[in-house]
DNA sequence: GTGAAAGCGCTAACAC
DNA sequence: GTGTTAGCGCTTTCAC
């Protein structure tokens, strides 16, 4: 087979400008629209632009406009678990949708299994992206990485480190009503799952938790760390194990919850006549459980379009009118509790 | 709230010289890894990158190497059904793998809902990304655009256009396979549910399943379109309505074959005794249904992981030995036929 | 071992 | 209206 010349490279403004017999500013002018070019230059460049399949080099323009027109959603979990939760697409869709008819690209960046806060933060800081979204994060190491950077970036989630910017749900009170309705219930021995303790969420939500089983008198200490996985809800064995009278689950999110409930309807229990259960996310797996799963909404996809509009407002140069901004979360009531 | 100094931009391979005390150049060597310098210079050097907390500007860098060190798996599928259809992580993931010692970023790049072709090979011609692999396209639109583009791609599933690299299921053969199952095991009146008939793998699908029918001497014509979604697998209604006596079904993905099999069901008609289905992809859920799905294996991780290698190839300036290269599919047989 | 200088492809004053 | 010029931040010969 006969060797191609695979590497000719894109042609560039200069080509275009040699071709249409003008200068490479002119070129410049009609490729970004400018309006002070004749028309008949204009003319001239098109069919040479057309001629030779010219499209511009955003890196080089990025470096000189300081603009490169991506942005990021950067998840710092792996592929796997962002397929696999549906909290992820949800907030992807509302980055998507902020950005919806301003031509940039939105781009999602996953870690991969060994991945290291360092290698995130040199593709923020590469220059290939004008700023991110950060949504899932495991401690404040990389938000304080990115706070010391001059990279405009916006936390779903309390990134833990002062001065960054970010959205957030009031995941401690979402747990205390959670707890509450439990307790309301009249549900006395109530344990619950965590998500993974090193995410803020989590911690909030077990906060929550504790809080409202210390205010009704009642024992906050059944508490089994699981990992936002749907494997992880059957931890829920172990507390029923441990506990054999439990009569309430606080879980962390319904992924995990419909996992539990499945495993305490396996011990025997019936839910909720002996063991009541509220999870977290209003997923839609929620309502394909028996029962229905009692949950508090987490509006993901609306808290990134927040998250988008703190970013683009960044982006302007400006500071968002409010950094930060805690939103609340709603009970829905099912079959589960 | 006192104005910040928000746009106060990155340090640069000049400020860290500055503060060391040395050039550029040998700035340079040092992020670079050269080995040709003294180590107490290497040493201040790195105090001041310490300092200034420098990261390289990679579009600059990328401007003169020719080399962003990032690659993007490009889906030309809204953000709904990426999310939606298993079989798009698994394809992602074999991506992953590919580059996963290589540090390089793989980033994922989805449509938006009314986005054009144009948009997409914008992004790939940007000079932000090395390559890309196109995973699910419609129609050679796109790849006729890329083909007369210098950039080094790679499509899963065939481009139909000439000169460009791709790998692809032997659909065709695949579905002919299936739809000889069909037969063998006693149906006679088939029909077939499609994916949108501008995809490649689509139209191969139902190539193979008429000429399977054509084969046997049946009639081939009972077709509805569908379009990979779960949603649309409920076109089986209408089917079964226009031929009362259908007694078989090939269905061009598992998404619909679950969906279609439910409403073979809830008509009253028993899988496989009465109506026999065969899907494709053999995704999870094929499992999880009643009875499990008799399927077509679609192994998409390992056929993004070969693109990735082809792509590899181009990206070193060489020619990959099999431009296009066609895999097997196997049939798994279960409970629907 | 290290510095000076050229240049990657582009935009944006500033002249003409 | 259009061309000239000076960089954007970086790498890379080529001298010293």
């Amino acid at each position: 087979m006969a060797r191609i010349d695979v590497a000719h490279s894109a042609p560039t403004l200069e080509d275009v400008a040699r071709v249409a017999g003008v200068s490479r500013a002119t070129v410049s002018r009609v490729v970004n629209g400018g309006s002070l070019v004749a028309a008949k230059t204009t003319e001239a460049v098109r069919v040479a632009i057309n001629e030779l399949g010219y499209h511009p080099n955003r890196a080089a323009r990025a470096l000189v406009t300081r603009r490169t027109g991506v942005i990021a959603v950067i998840v710092p979990e792996t592929d796997e678990r962002v397929f696999t939760d549906p909290f992820f697409p949800q907030a992807y869709h509302g980055a998507l949708q902020a950005f919806a008819d301003s031509d940039v690209q939105v781009v999602l960046a996953m870690a991969q299994p060994g991945d290291t806060t360092d290698r995130m933060v040199r593709y923020l800081e590469s220059g290939h992206i004008d700023g991110a979204i950060i949504v899932s994060h495991h401690g404040p190491a990389l938000a304080v990485a990115l706070a010391k950077s001059w990279q405009p970036v916006v936390f779903v989630g309390d990134p833990e480190a002062p001065g960054v910017c970010y959205v957030d749900l009031d995941n401690r009170e979402a747990a205390r009503v959670a707890t509450r309705h439990l307790i309301a219930r009249g549900a006395r021995t109530i344990g619950t799952i965590t998500g993974p303790l090193d995410m803020g969420s989590a911690k909030a939500r077990l906060e929550g938790f504790q809080q409202a089983m210390a205010e009704a008198g009642l024992d906050g200490s059944i508490v089994a760390e699981g990992g936002y996985t749907a494997e992880s809800g059957a931890v829920a064995g172990r507390l029923l194990a441990e506990h054999p009278d439990l009569d309430g689950l606080f879980v962390a999110n319904d992924l995990m919850a419909v996992r539990a409930m499945s495993v305490v309807q396996q011990s025997g229990r019936r839910v909720p006549e002996d063991v009541k259960i509220v999870g977290f996310d209003d997923a839609a797996i929620a309502q394909q459980c028996t029962p229905q799963l009692t949950t508090m909404t987490n509006p993901a996809a609306e808290h990134t379009r927040l998250a988008a509009e703190m970013l683009i407002e960044l982006l302007a140069g400006g500071i968002p009118k409010s950094p930060m901004s805690l939103k609340p979360s709603r009970l829905v009531v099912r079959g589960s509790a």
